[in-house]
RNA sequence: GCCGCUUUAGCUCAGUUGGUAGAGCAAAGGACUGAAAAUCCUUGUGUCCCUGGUUCGAUUCCUGGAGGCGGCA
């Protein structure tokens, strides 16, 4: 049965530490991963070097002590995907098996679990030259006739995506620009990829509770020095053209600088209640993962309790 | 003390030529097909400051009072 040489998930722990933005997933992970664990950072912005004190980034002192891999794997002006993602997880779960250790995948981007749990649609990348020209059709046209032109040749997709959503329209019709067909004509999967069984460990913490950490977790931010990090991403070069200068608390700096109209304290205002927003979001789409346990940060024991019942389910671990 | 302006949703304010009211923000809920810390959708009953009066009917007009702001003393 296990003669294939081609590695496998289906009998190797993988477990997924999900948590909105302040939930306290770094204070676990020190509670709880500190001997035969590494972690997989599942975070859209701690991709990025240099965005550190406004992504929230663990420390270099906890990095040191338990491997993080996909953290700082990014200079700021590139772009990044779903689709890098996955197949540098895929890379760094391999590695960590090898090791003889249990990955963690850690983070915030509820967008990423759900896709390297199942995996991708058919529907290709665009390259940038389709990209572009979208994105000219768009400019000329309006979100509105760019709309219509999708329900033309994508009436499935037109009917999923509200005229407002430029961002999916644009994508849809990109799909269909470059392959000649719609994006709703693409399989997309429904079983879990390579027979993975992860645990699904999601932080709950009062809502109330949770918006005060957030509070002063972006005061945090300020006093470690948000704005030099501002100040040195500015003397690199960046704008916000920089796809990673659009994460909350670096967008903001970027908007007050164009309308030129705003006070250090209401851009700290502003990071807050978009994070407060950010932490909605998180927390619905995460939601949407059955099988999913939900956990008391602050009990480590039970969360122990939790992942040791996991771990010795798997024979060879 | 006098004069003027003001008091409406958690906040900032519209508005009803008298028929008990609505925006933005906040808040809550939701979506999510290769940019996702992105992008988008849904949800608005509140002694219309209090008190009397006029009126079929007052949050709207008038009297008196209270709070706030500004000016003159």
């Amino acid at each position: 049965m296990r003669s294939s040489t081609r590695p496998t998930r289906e009998n190797r722990p993988v477990i997924f530490l999900f948590g909105p933005t302040a939930s306290g997933k770094t204070a676990l992970v020190e509670g709880l991963f500190n001997h035969g664990y590494q972690i997989v950072n599942a975070d859209s912005v701690q991709v990025y070097r240099h965005l550190s004190i406004g992504s929230a980034k663990p420390s270099a002192e906890l990095m040191a002590r338990i491997p993080h891999h996909l953290v700082d794997i990014l200079e700021p002006w590139q772009d990044f995907s779903v689709a890098s993602f996955i197949s540098m997880a895929d890379e760094a779960v391999d590695r960590i098996y090898a090791d003889g250790d249990i990955p963690v995948l850690a983070g915030g981007t509820a967008f990423y679990f759900k896709h390297f749990l199942y995996g991708l649609s058919q529907a290709p990348a665009v390259d940038p030259a389709v990209r572009s020209r979208v994105a000219a059709m768009l400019g000329s046209l309006g979100e509105r006739v760019l709309h219509e032109r999708l329900a033309s040749v994508d009436p499935v997709s037109a009917a999923r995506i509200n005229v407002h959503d430029v961002y999916r329209t644009t994508r849809a019709l990109e799909v269909y620009e470059q392959t000649g067909r719609p994006l709703s004509s693409f399989a997309l999967p429904a079983e879990p990829r390579l027979g993975m069984r992860p645990l699904v460990l999601s932080l709950v913490r009062d809502r109330q509770e949770l918006y005060e950490r957030i509070d002063r977790r972006v005061d945090q931010m300020f006093h470690e020095g948000l704005v030099d990090e501002i100040r040195s991403l500015v003397a690199m070069g960046a704008t916000s053209a920089w796809s990673a200068m659009d994460a909350i608390g670096y967008a903001e700096f970027f908007h007050a600088f164009e309308c030129g109209c705003k006070s250090l304290s209401m851009i700290r205002e502003e990071i807050k209640r978009n994070t407060r927003h950010y932490a909605k979001r998180q927390l619905t789409f995460f939601n949407s993962f059955s099988a999913q346990v939900r956990i008391d940060p602050d009990d480590t024991a039970t969360a122990r309790r939790i992942v040791g019942e996991y771990i010795s389910s798997f024979p060879h671990c």
